[in-house]
DNA sequence: AGCGGCTCCCTT
DNA sequence: AGGGAGCCGCTC
């Protein structure tokens, strides 16, 4: 990623004097759509803006809400202006959100309206919030002629003798009725309506309360980012440090330090919805529950959340990527937790990586951010190595718990039966778990049954009309599945090419499938899957993990949301059935992942007071990130990963971006990307290697071509991208998304 | 993005 | 003539 230039930034609560527009008549207002610029507007009689303010305008035969984005351009004359149609109530997006705005725009190559779009994703939030509607009892009335006093509403009437006024749905649900006893007692007169403040905001985290104790080590990271934090300006942290060693407890004196000085502090984390046990320990060290942004908040949840965070209310968030884009006053530190994670990589609209953001981002708003995990990314690994970053190591486990031994199953010896998947030593070891009392998990990162479904009559194989993909059987849901595009259909009776009746079979293991194996090998087992598809939110994955903690099962077959990091005591054995998985993509960093999931995944086995054992079913265990894994040699595998990249000049020694050219006639896609391919950059140095399918040619009906530029390190190429781009024609039938430093190639 | 306005082609 | 589906281009 690029570096932004100055090291150390005035605070960014309000605007400098300068910024006040005063007497300007005509301003730009950057709407949040995909237009190419700001609109000017025309400010009207008796109405003040300053830059940031969040303003309604009228666009054609609608009104948007839009951003006060500087001093009108002028290019429109002045008598065609519409005038602003009115300020919110809400205070102004500071300057340093609106460079950011502009910052990630620019780097991603998207319109800045579209990524401001981010940062106003709750328009109903400018709204001045509704008074909540509660009732009280109307102590001087009287029932009119012809109100029958039934009990459902003798028992409303009862609830509201004593205690607090209460909303309708409070009520109802005390009384043990129906929201309509509610509202007909109101009609009648007997409740006196009350128009409450809106809710009040969460409770405040309090950064004085002691926090636990903290080991030598710990202690030292800690100083040295409440030391950072409390000097403010911009300064990055790799935080390193093996699963358990306490890394959370550090970062939360981070944390703490904001707080102290009034300011907020982001922890950034890749999957906040299932992460209810990090939620837990938050509140147990600061006495409050942080703010939550996700996407399975409710609509009013994020109409609260924004609001609160805009007015200062919030002084801790935890979400995912999209938190980048809140409106804090004066942020005080970014914690990324989990920086290696995938899941950072917003592949769709914008495209953006959200650790890469928040470095820019503290970069713009001068505070430090600290990037955590136990794998970093080897970007961050080089950044830190070249002392660009710093980093502070925590070596030891913390509370004494050993590291998992880690045993290398080979699938070509140790064969599990024809049709099954678990090896015999894993078996033997299951075995040898349960007869001990204690948990184990098996690991697939496959949802469903089977991920192919095919004809043993003819061939024929089940695949998605609309990508280039199997069809998934889920057995559970009685369906065949795109994982890609969502398409659902029933398992068919008979192979839709030869007619043949009962040759449908499924080949190769999803999760439902080991859990088959399970049941038969182990009847009296208590198992259960956890996969992104049977959890159905956050309470039902804390649900789950309660019965893991709670010893209510004894085996837990999942994908990798449960590599997420969670404590299971009573967990002494992760069997990873297909470790290999991850490997034979040909993608950049299909090791560098594989080897950060598994590490994830054997950080879950023995973290309470018994040692773990994880076993790798792997059909190479020569291959170097096997070995790696087995030795426990972290530094190995890294050394010989980054020789790779630098012999290939591929990322983070050298830089790459990727063209993809979509639309539905793959004639026409083919015909523009081959364009493309001739117009393109070249030089001694820059090289630019397609046209040729994207990973999933085909995707949700639409064909797909890639195109990748391959560059130097130092190399600038959006504006050698924007060059290439405006040498050639793209109609409108076709897309064109540009993916600055691609991660994933799928 | 989201809307009006346009064309094109089918119905009657 | 009427009208709906699909594409185009504009919005300060």
């Amino acid at each position: 990623m690029r570096e932004a230039s100055a090291s150390s930034r005035p605070p960014e609560s309000g605007d400098p004097q300068g910024d006040l527009l005063g007497a300007e008549t005509r301003v730009a207002v950057l709407l949040p759509l995909p237009l190419r610029e700001a609109y000017d507007y025309r400010v009207p009689d008796g109405m003040t803006l300053n830059h940031g303010d969040f303003v309604e305008v009228p666009l054609g035969p609608r009104r948007v809400i839009g951003v006060v984005w500087g001093s009108g351009a002028g290019v429109v004359e002045a008598r065609r202006l519409k005038p602003v149609v009115r300020r919110f109530d809400v205070p102004p997006m500071t300057a340093v959100a609106r460079r950011f705005v502009e910052w990630v725009a620019a780097y991603t190559m998207t319109l800045p309206g579209f990524v401001l779009r981010m940062a106003v994703s709750v328009p109903a939030a400018l709204e001045p919030p509704k008074p909540i509607l509660a009732y009280l009892k109307r102590p001087d009335a009287l029932a009119p002629p012809g109100f029958k006093m039934t009990d459902a509403r003798r028992r409303v009437l009862a609830l509201l003798e004593d205690g607090p006024p209460r909303m309708p749905g409070e009520l109802a649900e005390e009384a043990g009725c129906g929201a309509t006893v509610v509202r007909g007692l109101a009609e009648a007169g007997l409740l006196e309506p009350l128009l409450l403040p809106p809710a009040p905001p969460l409770g405040r985290p309090d950064w004085a309360r002691p926090g636990p104790a903290l080991s030598a080590h710990q202690e030292a990271a800690a100083d040295d980012l409440r030391g950072r934090v409390q000097a403010g300006g911009y300064s990055s942290v790799l935080l390193d440090g093996v699963t358990g060693s306490g890394k959370t407890e550090v970062y939360y004196e981070a944390i703490a330090a904001a707080l102290k000085q009034g300011k907020q502090a982001l922890i950034l984390l890749p999957e906040i919805a299932l992460s209810a046990q990090w939620l837990d320990r938050f509140a147990r060290r600061f006495g409050a529950a942080p703010a939550e942004w996700h996407s399975e908040l409710t609509g009013s949840q994020r109409r609260d959340t924004w609001r609160a965070v805009a007015k200062g209310e919030v002084p801790v968030v935890v979400g995912a990527r999209s938190a980048l884009f809140l409106p804090y006053p004066d942020l005080g530190v970014i914690i990324v937790d989990e920086e290696h994670d995938s899941a950072y990589k917003q592949e769709e609209g914008a495209i953006y990586h959200a650790r890469d953001m928040a470095v820019a981002r503290a970069h713009l708003g001068g505070l430090p951010i600290v990037l955590v995990s136990a794998t970093p990314s080897l970007e961050t690994k080089v950044n830190a190595d070249s002392g660009r970053y710093a980093r502070i190591e925590l070596p030891s486990r913390h509370g004494g718990a050993q590291l998992p031994e880690v045993a290398l199953v080979d699938l070509r010896r140790d064969r599990p039966p024809a049709r099954h998947w678990l090896a015999p030593s894993l078996r033997k070891a299951l075995t040898e778990t349960l007869a001990g009392g204690e948990q184990a998990m098996l690991f697939l990162n496959r949802r469903g049954y089977a991920p192919l479904t095919l004809c043993r009559a003819c061939g024929h194989r089940m695949q998605c009309p609309n990508c280039t993909a199997w069809l998934v059987e889920h057995r559970l849901a009685r369906k065949l599945q795109c994982h890609h595009c969502g398409l659902q259909q029933p398992l068919p009776p008979a192979c839709p090419e030869c007619g043949e009746e009962g040759t449908m079979a499924a080949c190769g293991p999803g999760v439902e499938r080991i859990a088959e194996e399970v049941a038969a090998l182990f009847p009296d087992a208590r198992a259960a899957i956890m996969a992104s598809d049977t959890l159905s939110g956050p309470r039902a994955i804390q649900e789950m993990v309660r019965k893991i903690t709670d010893h209510e099962l004894d085996i837990i077959i999942g994908t990798q949301v449960m590599a997420k990091g969670h404590h299971f005591p009573m967990l002494t054995l992760v069997g990873v059935v297909d470790a290999d998985l991850g490997l034979n993509g040909g993608d950049l960093r299909a090791a560098e992942r594989t080897y950060q999931l598994l590490h994830q995944v054997a950080g879950r086995a023995g973290r309470g007071e018994r040692p773990g054992t994880v076993m790798l079913q792997t059909f190479m265990p020569e291959h170097p990130v096997m070995q790696a894994l087995a030795a426990g040699d972290r530094d190995g595998f890294y050394q010989l990963e980054a020789e790779m990249r630098q012999d290939a000049g591929m990322p983070p020694f050298g830089r790459l971006a990727a063209l993809i050219v979509s639309g539905e006639d793959p004639t026409l896609v083919d015909r523009v990307a081959m364009a493309l391919g001739r117009a393109a950059p070249r030089s001694e140095t820059v090289h630019v290697l397609g046209p040729a399918p994207a990973p999933l040619a085909l995707l949700r009906g639409r064909h797909r071509r890639r195109l990748l530029l391959k560059a130097p390190r130092a190399t600038q190429v959006q504006p050698l991208i924007a060059e290439w781009l405006g040498r050639v024609e793209i109609p409108p039938a076709i897309r064109v998304q540009i993916d600055v430093d691609p991660y994933s190639f799928l």
